[in-house]
RNA sequence: GUCCCCUUCGUCUAGAGGCCCAGGACACCGCCCUCUCACGGCGGCAACACCGGUUCGAAUCCGGUAGGGGACGCCA
């Protein structure tokens, strides 16, 4: 059988971190079976649906690199096929109209909430006599469920559930205003789009046990169901938005390279030995769903940040460039120009083992393309005392002659240092501080040779006039 | 309240009766490398929720307890 799987947001905010992991794992089933990954944006909920959503949560998918097949269905262009199954359901005996307005099913729930009974609805409109029909209201549909016996679903995740009929009250499928409802939507839709496995969060699982009524009821085949854990914050709790759960936007903008979110959110909940830093490749190769655990996950920024670190470090020098020059343009105040740019890429090398995120390599990079003379900060100053400024400007004799490599600068200075009798880190940390401006930098023979020899003497002699 | 699910180091996890007085990763600590800071290497700290049972033998099977989570909308 081949494969169809579908993701399926409400627009109704960006394209949350648990959100994102139930796109990554959909996608990836997908292509390892080499099935077909569908999007469907659920905008039934016409109150709270915003197109700027669904714009995020496009833009979120494709930064993620999870492509998706067909075109993008939009549940609110369905309405006919919606309500054309909630009128076979009403003419098959399997629904009902109901009477009962919001308000009063509000009311019976606080009641039951305060008298510690069930909140199910009680099925008071489900035999209503014609003459007991409310004058002048229009009626919800409901699905009328199976009272005895119970619904077992086989998920490929949390296994063999069943619940008892009895806690499976009769939801409402078609509103007062003829619009359907979520659970007869994604029914008719996952049919229609011939969805064979229906992967998505925990918190949908009792759903299952409500279309797959829905779905006898229609007489069709009941997909195959997938429900993986719930990503928790740090507390425990289950991170929401309300619990300030951010958006892949955030963390693009916290610096975080796509593929290190995906690495992370796909060993939230599933792993393959000891395997810790997985390519795409591997993970489309070793995905399934029968090694997805059934516990939640807490949330770990650090070792998002460590993952981040090793795919930054693998990442192409040229990429990372361009990656971090808008943040560095706007620390400045001004463009980069193309010698500055070609800096950066030639520095890469020696940045990328020291930084976590973006911000933190536009950070680290930013001396090398930084106005002379460029600021030195206070413990980088501690290396600047007279001492260190004589041995400073004794230097640019030493390198007179050095080719401007960094080995070779290495060598001319090493041999400086000995020949004046003080250790290599005597002038290594002074050099250090008129040309980084700080104390913590890449090797700095490496710092020379991308620095150029020209700015390198100038930013000497900006440290050690005279 | 009712129903469902979950429970291995602080966190993510390996483990599917003997390979486990429990392995890896992050974080933390120490050492090494070293011109600084990282990276890297080596080492350390640290867990089978609890109680019964089955078995020659249990992290792994069964029962109970405790804790955590999710769901109970004319939201999705």
């Amino acid at each position: 059988m081949s494969v169809v799987v579908r993701f399926a947001p409400s627009p109704t905010g960006f394209l949350h971190i648990g959100g994102a992991r139930t796109a990554l794992f959909n996608w990836l089933f997908a292509r390892h079976h080499g099935g077909v990954f569908r999007l469907r944006i659920e905008d039934t909920d016409r109150a709270r649906s915003t197109e700027a959503a669904v714009a995020a949560i496009v833009d979120g998918l494709r930064w993620l690199e999870l492509d998706w097949d067909d075109d993008i269905v939009m549940q609110s262009s369905r309405a006919m096929s919606h309500a054309a199954a909630a009128r076979q359901l009403l003419e098959a005996g399997h629904a009902y109209r109901c009477y009962c307005t919001p308000e009063e099913l509000e009311a019976s729930r606080v009641r039951a909430r305060a008298e510690g009974r069930t909140l199910l609805y009680d099925g008071r409109c489900r035999d209503l006599a014609a003459g007991d029909v409310p004058a002048g209201r229009a009626p919800a549909l409901r699905l009328k469920a199976p009272r005895e016996g119970e619904t077992v679903i086989h998920d490929r995740v949390q296994g063999t559930v069943t619940v008892a009929n009895q806690q499976l009250d009769d939801l409402i499928i078609l509103r007062a205003d003829g619009t359907p409802t979520y659970n007869l939507s994604v029914v008719v839709d996952d049919h229609d789009m011939a969805i064979t496995h229906v992967i998505r969060g925990d918190d949908h699982l009792t759903n299952a046990f409500r279309q797959t009524q829905i779905y006898r009821g229609l007489g069709w085949d009941v997909p195959e169901f997938a429900h993986i854990p719930l990503i928790h914050g740090a507390d425990g709790a289950k991170l929401s938005k309300r619990h300030g759960a951010l958006g892949v936007d955030a963390y693009r903008e916290m610096g975080f390279l796509p593929e290190a979110l995906r690495n992370y959110l796909l060993r939230l909940g599933w792993s393959h030995g000891d395997a810790e830093t997985i390519s795409t490749r591997e993970a489309i190769h070793w995905f399934d769903l029968d090694t997805v655990g059934r516990g939640p996950a807490r949330f770990d920024m650090a070792k998002l940040a460590n993952l981040n670190g090793h795919y930054i470090r693998e990442a192409d020098d040229l990429r990372l460039a361009r990656l971090i020059a808008p943040l560095l343009e706007r620390a400045l105040g001004r463009p980069l120009d193309d010698e500055a740019k070609d800096r950066l890429v030639r520095a890469m090398p020696g940045l990328k083992p020291r930084a976590k995120t973006l911000p933190e390599l536009a950070d680290r990079a930013q001396f090398y393309v930084a106005p002379r003379p460029i600021p030195i900060d206070d413990k980088a100053k501690a290396h600047l005392d007279e001492p260190a400024r004589e041995l400073l400007r004794a230097l640019p004799a030493s390198l007179a002659s050095a080719p401007w490599t960094e080995t070779s600068l290495e060598e001319a200075i090493r041999a400086a240092a000995e020949a004046k009798g003080v250790k290599l880190g005597d002038v290594a940390q002074p050099l250090r501080a008129a040309l980084v401006g700080a104390t913590a930098s890449p090797g700095i023979f490496q710092v020379m040779e991308v620095l150029g020899r020209a700015e390198t003497l100038a930013r000497i002699a900006d440290a050690a006039p005279g």
